[in-house]
DNA sequence: ATATATTGCGCAAACGATTACGCTACATCT
DNA sequence: AGATGTAGCGTAATCGTTTGCGCAATATAT
């Protein structure tokens, strides 16, 4: 049990010369021998020498952290951004830490003040769906760290953000139910009115305009999109006189209730009403009949995310003009919208 | 775009006091008189001073971050448990920084590397699958940080570890399929022979003795443990001349191979055969059937830990006696297992 | 009134790594 | 030979906080 750790003074010591000579040695400096830096480098396996990055952290005003604030670290969209974000990051020596609001605001508030707290380099955001004020955002701003947003974005940080092109994976799905003879498609879309779903919405309604189909007010139901969500609105449309053929959800949660209920009662998918929803969550593609999806290759968000970063960082003159970045979507055709002709 | 932050000792000059006043000032020091607090609070209002945790951390030699490992990060199961510990680490000041290893034993040694790099207070760990090498391990507790095991676990490193009791559960699902008449119990358990599974191919064979059935090799069978492998069990399975008529499966997404091979093979669930797994997935309840399973009660493996991990901190001086917690796991009776009598 | 406590704060040295600046010794150039 | 260059390393300050020690001034005790 050794608890005092070697330093870089404790290697300078034991070879006479000065820590700074060592720490030089240590990155390699031009000025340095290469007879020194080998015996450093000895001392310091030696030693079992593990630089403190923390000092290095003081001295330097950069933590080597990256702060990711994800409303849920356990769905699968956002693990896999943070894969995706870890891939790149890792690559450059950076750590990341990462916080889920849950989305609470408070807790999303309290996440920005932590990450702050821990003096990360960047923090990379999807924020939630409640968050209205944008104040803890515009703090990490002032501090002068990027921030970059992800998934969920807005235009009233001018900041980066890493999107899908929302509009258009709706647009395809909406097709795509069209083409498999579908005349009326409800669709499912999130109470708040966050550009992600607003943008499903549109795509939703050109799709159904482009192709001499009305759009029926009555038939977009708003919710939060969760499982019992999708279970309420489906039994609601259900209700309807004339009942959809098809319903296309802006979430995975949302049409995985709107299936449950179908076939509770008795209701054939994809013949007598087609299933369509965005996120290719894992259970997407267990259920009965298997869902049809947008998927939205959270990976490459990621990586596109961490790869903002990265330049931000370098462009130390803050000349920085934020990029939009928006990545393309692709439906993935299963059962439950596939009918066999 | 004020990037200078302040620092105490710009509190300080306004104040006409020192540093350390106002450093005692702030953490409410009992030799500084109330006005002074008071005068030091408001100015660090004023100039939005944030505390330079980095430096206290240098100074402390201590950073306030709990390290976690899981293997995946998107499990329902390991996200609960980073839930749980943050819902206590939270309360006590300490922020978190996870690491996902996938399984993969080289990413695990270079978690612990990174989290050793930012001198994290503590690592609570579930390790992989494919970790047979414990010496990245035996690195933390050298450096005399707390390791605390969840999950996974063993006897060579002799610290603290949370765990339910596998034997326990899968006894008690093993049982329940004996009470709902099933005679040919299969059971699916991993390769790798590391404790959890160990332990529930025990229960699962101490309940068939325990109630006069014979126990089958035959109809144990050894994989991953994945969606695909839990397929290829079930079809070996069905190739027998005695099919078995219930299974048993030490993970979730094996049970939802063998459901997925019984469907599309037309044998009814749970009539023909029964099914049970491990670990409750939130997918497990929308399956067709829903699944019966063994909930391991994450969120509270979690607290556990992280409970732990706060006693071993305080204990200075390392008179700390490994704890082993076990906790129960509670059995979940879905369609998938229980026969209409 | 003298002795002892207590209150309120300052001084200065840490924590460990980094780096601008400077100094020496030797090499190279004219 | 003198001037200039450069390789190789040391000095000391710095990042921002914390804290043991100490010193006055006031309060309390004897």
């Amino acid at each position: 049990m050794k608890k005092e750790r070697a330093t870089i003074h404790d290697i300078a010591k034991k070879l006479n010369i000065t820590a700074s000579t060592v720490s030089r040695a240590l990155k390699d400096h031009p000025r340095i021998s290469t007879e020194t830096k080998k015996a450093v480098q000895k001392v310091a396996q030696k030693l079992n020498y593990q630089p403190n990055n923390i000092a290095a952290a003081l001295r330097n005003g950069k933590s080597n952290i990256l702060g990711i604030i994800v409303p849920w670290a356990d769905r699968s969209f956002f693990s896999s951004i943070i894969r995706g974000i870890e891939e790149i990051a890792n690559d450059s020596n950076y750590n990341v830490m990462i916080c889920q609001t849950y989305e609470d605001p408070k807790k999303e508030i309290s996440s920005v003040e932590a990450l702050l707290n821990a003096r990360v380099d960047g923090v990379l955001v999807s924020y939630g769906k409640n968050t209205l004020n944008f104040d803890h955002f515009h703090k990490i701003k002032e501090r002068g760290i990027p921030l970059i947003l992800f998934d969920r974005s807005n235009d009233e940080l001018e900041v980066s953000h890493v999107v899908i092109d929302d509009f258009l994976g709706a647009y395809k799905a909406t097709e795509h139910l069209i083409q498999q003879g579908c005349k009326r498609i409800a669709h499912f879309t999130n109470t708040r009115k966050i550009s992600i779903y607003k943008d499903r919405l549109r795509g939703y309604r050109e799709a159904l305009l482009a192709n001499n189909l009305p759009y029926d007010e009555s038939l977009v139901i708003e919710s939060d999109l969760q499982l019992e969500d999708g279970r309420n609105s489906m039994q609601q449309l259900l209700k309807l006189k004339e009942r959809p053929d098809a319903v296309f959800s802006a979430s995975a949660y949302g049409i995985l209730g709107a299936l449950q209920v179908l076939k509770e009662n008795g209701i054939k998918i994809p013949e007598e009403v087609a299933l369509v929803g965005f996120a290719n969550e894992p259970f997407t593609s267990f259920t009965e009949p298997s869902l049809s999806t947008v998927e939205q290759h959270s990976m490459r968000i990621g990586n596109a995310a961490a790869e903002i970063f990265l330049e931000e960082a370098l462009d130390t003159d803050k000349k920085f003009i934020p990029q939009k970045i928006v990545l393309k979507p692709e439906l993935i055709i299963r059962q439950s919208s596939l009918k066999k002709k």
